[in-house]
DNA sequence: CTACGCCGGTA
DNA sequence: TACCGGCGTAG
């Protein structure tokens, strides 16, 4: 993985991630100039740096705004920037685990950042991020402009850091986390969250207990061991059986915003299915290579794909790694061929150049 | 493994 | 022009 600027936006949490993790052995020295001038939720309690434990939400006070963005001789976080920061840290809690992991405590603190960024990071992109997925960058990400609505008490406290929450090691605390888009709402049970869903987002009436389980694919348990940092991605990746989200990074836009109720089911997975449409629409390609002058409509699979317009050009499916060998050869073509549009039977049918068995000029790539 | 697409060669 | 050996690939 590269720098923070070369990232798409969801990248950036990303970074902020490398960000947090450092911060656990940043000193207050290392915080911006402001930053504790500003204090705007009272973070000013960080005054036991070596007793902090770099896991958990609880950084997320503390998360030092990339020097290349926000240089010391700047205003440094105020309260624009310090919301934004927790608005985007608040939609994506469960990348905070692996992140730190390949990072060990003893880890230098001379420059934090720069060691989130290329330090021993080949474990950072490959393990910890699923690189390889495709998805959209939600657009949301980059303008963090949505602060999350107020926090509860509870979950302020434990965001912040309430100092009783901190001394408590190996203490599990779970939250429920609304995946809403722009939501982000932080409860601290599942009744509360999923009300809040039902209500909020469901518009549901609130007296009329008429859950049929549909919020549970909005929100997400945040299963936060404020004591283990190496267990980082596993304690979060599991996930209560109540809660149907998988442990996608819940930073994704979930992209339905108005779900119906027919299928709830895609819902949970429509990080991927941009990603999965792409494959399987270049991987299929026999219904959109078809030539104009189609003939016969034997082999014709009815209406092709209704192009969804979040099909884009991604990464073409190129059938990479094909063997070198034999020069160019093009990959073997997906579009009928007259074999097997006539069949053997009407080889007469054929075009010639199939018939000589050569390259098919009639239903041609 | 077979079926297939088709390159390269031959008649 | 007509055909086919054989290679590489997909399933």
């Amino acid at each position: 993985m590269i720098g923070c600027h070369c990232l798409p936006p969801w990248g950036a949490v990303f970074c902020q991630q490398g960000a947090i993790h450092c911060s656990g052995q940043v000193g207050p020295e290392e915080l911006l100039p402001g930053q504790k001038a500003e204090d705007p939720w009272g973070l000013g309690s960080w005054d036991e740096a070596g007793d902090w434990d770099p896991s958990g939400l609880l950084q997320s006070a503390y998360i030092p705004v990339p020097r290349q963005r926000c240089p010391p001789g700047k205003a440094g976080l105020d309260e624009v920037m310090a919301a934004a920061v927790l608005t985007s840290l608040s939609t994506s809690p469960l990348i905070l685990g692996p992140s730190s992991v390949p990072f060990g405590p003893a880890e230098s603190c001379c420059d934090p950042w720069k060691e989130a960024l290329a330090g021993p990071s080949g474990s950072y992109s490959s393990s910890s991020n699923s690189g390889d997925w495709g998805w959209d960058p939600p657009s949301d990400q980059s303008s963090p402009s949505t602060p999350s609505p107020p926090l509860p008490p509870e979950a302020a406290h434990f965001l912040f850091g309430d100092p009783v929450l901190r001394k408590r090691k190996n203490s599990v605390k779970v939250m429920f986390k609304c995946l809403w888009k722009s939501c982000g709402e932080v409860l601290s049970t599942s009744s509360r969250i999923q009300k809040h869903i039902s209500t909020m987002h469901l518009g549901r009436r609130a007296e009329l207990d008429q859950s049929d389980g549909e919020e549970d694919f909005y929100y997400t348990e945040l299963d936060i061991n404020v004591d283990s940092l190496t267990d980082g991605l596993s304690s979060l990746t599991p996930m209560s059986p109540t809660s149907s989200v998988p442990p996608a990074f819940p930073s994704l836009d979930l992209a339905v915003p108005a779900p119906s109720e027919t299928t709830a089911v895609p819902t949970i997975l429509s990080p991927v299915v941009p990603t999965t449409l792409c494959h399987v629409h270049s991987d299929h390609a026999y219904q959109g290579c078809l030539t104009p002058g189609h003939p016969v409509g034997t082999g014709h699979k009815g209406p092709q794909l209704s192009q969804p317009t979040v099909l884009k050009p991604f990464v073409p499916a190129i059938p990479s790694g094909l063997k070198p060998t034999t020069g160019i050869r093009k990959p073997r073509g997906e579009a009928k061929k007259c074999r097997k549009v006539y069949g053997m039977e009407n080889r007469d049918m054929w075009c010639t150049a199939c018939r000589w068995k050569k390259a098919c000029q009639r239903f041609l790539d």
